[in-house]
RNA sequence: GGUCGCAUAGCUCAGUUGGCUAGAGCGCCUGCCUCACAUGCAGGAGGUCGCUGGUUCGAGUCCAGCUGCGACCACCA
């Protein structure tokens, strides 16, 4: 056995993912049967970088994957990548941009194939990142959003509602990013609080009898101004409705009208109104019928309407003016405001809301299925909290503006007639207008890219078409994402997937927190506290850093993470490894065939071991179930490293010593060999390593990856055994702790005495003597009966059990003297507790009563432990002849 | 403005239906190169579970309020 001292996880990591992949262990086959988990891998962007969000993702994705497909579950998860509209087109804009060309020069058709060219040479990128990770997908099945298939969904899905009235085109007001030059839905607008001022502009009365003040944030709105607005309660304007305002800088007349919208306590109580530049305003100006004036083009430089300011971007425009009324009074104060800017979610532009005509979906109809869908719980949200940042957003949905003035995306399927104005939507492209036979030319749009992402769970599996994949695997069991995108993915896939499957898209929705730096900042590039994920796998090995992930992964809450976690699970790693390292030795050249046969005669210690693995082969199962990742990395930490390599792991070594070694070597199999199939769903590259060295069971497959997970064993279960060896082990620390604290040399052997008046503690102490002499460094084990007393000795208070350590010639007294006060204390201190809550007449009767002996219980024992202590102290200072 | 989450050892975090003498890792202290591992072994110190009330025989755990931090949503010019 080659093993190394220390765990080198290079080379191991390739290796394994390598020989995975070629023996295409992980396709999955819809006509295998049987249970099924299904899962679609949130698409990452081509343009991606594996970052921490995505090694969260996919190590929990991956870990619930290899759970199910150890257990037998017909298992798919598919895998894909996500074209990414906007951020692709800017990533390939930004190469041509070095080249000095743009894409305007290019055209539409090459610039198109420039991008595929590049996703074909660099978006691969996080597909092998994934890999690296150790992901379990399905690589036959990966897809992309913009590949053949899944283009004819979108096709078929956009026709699909268009035709049924779910999509329309109208000239509204939408959410405009001057830089990427396209529409945007309002969930790519993203607010962010920021210092800004606000401006008190005057507007005169057209018959010059006064002025009205109003109050804006962006005064180069006013050129699109088509009325003021007041409450029409308020009596300071009453008589004003219905009059004119002359606006400052273009001289247009418009009418002051009234509506409830206003606030009257904020400002004047006067607002200016803008349909054609504010959301709010947008709607007023629908109600009253109101003029709309776009006063910018597309890259928000200022139109005609603008009048003089025509020419000037928004920024230089609102300079200008305000410079301008100063001069002339139409400004009357400034003062410093906040206020929440909408920015671009890609570019971080200021968003300008332009009216323009666009496409959208008619969501409300789609929603409320989606949220009946969740109110029955056919899909389930884990943590259940989640589903109410659901409800609130899918109740107040507003419709979807889904076009894109971007040239890469799905081409809306759309085409308007030259001749008679006709709008054609169809599946197939139409030479020519069905109704007079004029040429057509075909909208330029493209849609949003989660418009294809929300297809992703039915469109992967062959959708429109009726295929065994989907038949086999839709609905999905489980999807498993950040809360960051609820919104823009899980709520919408819910609703495509009811509407075009008829069922939900997946039963369960995992929500995991968000990494974050050890300072509890968001990662960031601009902060600079970016860790690279790719940078920790080669520091300290995927394993460690899958295992740190998933330790980290409990519930409701965001991740620190703290390197030396990391570290001190690369740590587990080499425990792990020399444990395997340690259980090979000793079964070099031995036949050992890994199981434990019937009626075998074990030691306490192997009915201990077994007994343990299976009450944490249940508890990790259970923990698996709730998706509490957290709780299955700390069992199996807990368990490899403090109960098998702490204690049966020495034990053995005493055990092959003795007179069935075979046993002790058989059980070291076991066990290690249980424990790498319940570890390997997190840590699958040493796991697998070290298992294809170790024998396995009969019928094992040829990969750890396929073995079967293991089921606890009720004939290991063994209470009895559990608490006999918990006591054998309570006695070694008892000894180990005095031995420290007295500063025995470890080379020192003290005798132990003991007494006791259960019989089967003293057979078991007397037949485990030699583990105690091992393990604690005990020289002889006698006990005592009667009234023989143990004069200077170190005395160890257990329930039931008194243990001497006779310290003559090897200690002072003094200090053991010192070590029983302590304890003594520490007793009488819980004593108190106990007694006080069991003289409470209201505890006596309310409490259960199981509770209430239990604390009887924990009385007597205490009682008879402090006793012991007494005498302890008493026999102490009799040896100093006190 | 609304909604949600979080506050537990020096640090990073567990703590599932209330029964805890509150745990882990790292760090710290003491002693060990014991033939799997010094990325280790054995032992130890360290916490009024943010604050104030309430419910209960009993609260880190449930309820209310407060304080602080964070996130998301939102049309207050």
């Amino acid at each position: 056995m080659p093993l190394g001292k220390t765990y080198d996880p290079r080379g191991v990591e390739s290796k394994w993912s390598e020989r995975w992949r070629r023996e295409r262990l992980f396709e999955a086959d819809p006509a295998k049967g049987g249970r099924v988990f299904s899962m679609v891998i949130p698409p990452p962007n081509v343009t991606g970088s594996l970052h921490m969000g995505h090694a969260l993702n996919n190590t929990l994705q991956d870990a619930l994957c290899r759970f199910h497909r150890m257990d037998g579950a017909n298992t798919l998860w598919v895998p894909g990548t996500d074209h990414a509209g906007i951020a692709t087109q800017n990533v390939v804009e930004r190469c041509l941009l070095e080249e000095g060309k743009d894409r305007h020069a290019l055209g539409r058709e090459r610039f198109v194939e420039r991008v595929w060219e590049w996703k074909r040479q660099a978006g691969g990128a996080i597909v092998n990142q994934l890999v690296r990770l150790g992901v379990s997908c399905d690589w036959s099945r990966e897809r992309f959003t913009m590949d053949e298939g899944l283009s004819r969904a979108v096709r078929e899905v956009f026709v699909r509602l268009y035709e049924e009235g779910l999509i329309y085109r109208d000239r509204y007001l939408i959410n405009w990013c001057p830089r990427c030059r396209t529409a945007l839905s309002d969930l790519e607008v993203e607010h962010e609080e920021t210092d800004g001022f606000l401006y008190h502009l005057r507007y005169p009365l057209a018959d010059s009898t006064g002025v009205i003040e109003v109050a804006t944030t962006r005064p180069e709105t006013m050129l699109g101004d088509t009325a003021v607005a007041v409450h029409p309660e308020d009596e300071r304007y009453t008589s004003l409705v219905g009059q004119a305002l002359v606006l400052p800088a273009l001289g247009r007349r418009i009418p002051i009208i009234a509506d409830d919208y206003v606030d009257r306590e904020f400002g004047s109580g006067a607002v200016k109104i803008t349909p054609g530049h504010d959301f709010n305003d947008f709607e007023i100006g629908l109600r009253h019928g109101l003029d709309m004036i776009s006063v910018m083009d597309e890259g928000a430089v200022m139109n005609d309407n603008a009048g003089p300011y025509a020419g000037l971007t928004r920024e230089q425009c609102r300079e200008r003016m305000v410079e301008d009324f100063e001069e002339d009074g139409v400004l009357a104060r400034i003062e410093p405001h906040r206020l929440a800017v909408g920015k671009c979610y890609r570019c971080r532009t200021v968003v300008e809301p332009m009216l323009s005509v666009q496409w959208f979906v008619r969501v409300r109809p789609l929603a409320e299925q989606a949220i009946e869908a969740v109110r029955s719980g056919r899909t389930r949200f884990v943590p259940q909290h989640w589903e109410k940042t659901y409800f609130a957003w899918m109740e107040n949905i507003r419709d979807w503006c889904i076009s894109r003035q971007l040239w890469w995306g799905h081409r809306i399927p759309a085409w308007y007639c030259t001749g008679c104005g006709e709008t054609v939507v169809s599946r197939t492209d139409p030479a020519a207008c069905p109704k007079c036979q004029a040429a057509l030319t075909r909208d330029p749009d493209v849609l949003d890219t989660w418009f294809s992402s929300a297809l992703w769970p039915f469109s992967t599996l062959g959708w429109p078409d009726r295929t065994a994949d989907l038949e086999t695997y839709y609905p999905t069991s489980v999807l498993v994402t950040g809360f960051d995108i609820i919104f823009f993915w899980v709520a919408r896939m819910m609703m495509m997937g009811l509407k075009f499957m008829g069922e939900v898209p997946f039963r369960d929705v995992y929500v995991h927190a968000l990494v974050r730096d050890e300072a509890g900042q968001k990662m960031s590039k601009s902060r600079g506290n970016v860790i690279d994920p790719l940078a920790v796998m080669d520091r300290y090995g995927t394993d460690a850093f899958r295992f740190t992930l998933a330790a980290f992964a409990a519930m409701g809450r965001d991740i620190r993470l703290a390197e030396d976690r990391i570290e001190g699970y690369r740590n587990f790693m080499n425990k792990l490894w020399n444990a395997a390292r340690y259980v090979l030795l000793q079964l070099e050249g031995r036949k050992v065939d890994c199981e434990i046969a019937e009626g075998e005669e074990l030691t306490l210690p192997q009915r201990w071991i077994l007994s343990r693995v299976s009450a944490l082969t249940a508890a990790v199962r259970e923990a698996f179930a709730g998706y509490r990742f957290n709780e299955i990395a700390s069992l199996l930490y807990e368990f490899t490293w403090h109960e098998f390599c702490d204690w049966y792991l020495e034990i053995s070594k005493l055990e092959i010593c003795g007179p069935r070694p075979d046993v002790a070597r058989e059980v070291l199999a076991v066990v290690l060999e249980r424990l790498l199939r319940l570890l390997h769903p997190l840590i699958p590259f040493i796991t697998e390593e070290i298992w294809q060295s170790l024998p396995h069971p009969g019928g094992s497959p040829r990969y750890l990856a396929l073995a079967p997970y293991p089921h606890p064993e009720p004939s290991w279960r063994d209470d009895q055994a559990e608490r006999a060896m918990e006591r054998v082990m309570e006695v070694i620390r008892g000894v180990r702790n005095v031995r420290a604290e007295m500063n025995i040399p470890p080379a020192q052997r003290l005798d132990l005495v003991f007494r006791t008046d259960s019989e089967e503690t003293a057979r078991l102490l007397l037949e485990h003597a030699e583990l105690v002499r091992a393990l604690a460094r005990v020289g002889q084990v006698r006990r005592v009966q009667g009234s023989e007393r143990i004069a200077g000795s170190a005395t160890l208070a257990l329930s039931g059990l008194e243990i001497n350590l006779p310290l003559a010639g090897v200690v002072d007294f003094a200090g053991e003297r010192e070590r029983l006060r302590r304890e003594l204390a520490k007793l009488s201190a819980e004593l108190d507790r106990v007694d006080r809550k069991l003289a409470d007449r209201h505890f006596l009767t309310r409490a259960p009563e199981e509770v209430v002996s239990k604390e009887e219980a924990k009385r007597e024992e205490l009682l008879q432990k402090r006793a012991l202590v007494v005498r302890g102290l008493e026999l102490l200072a009799e040896a100093a002849g006190e």
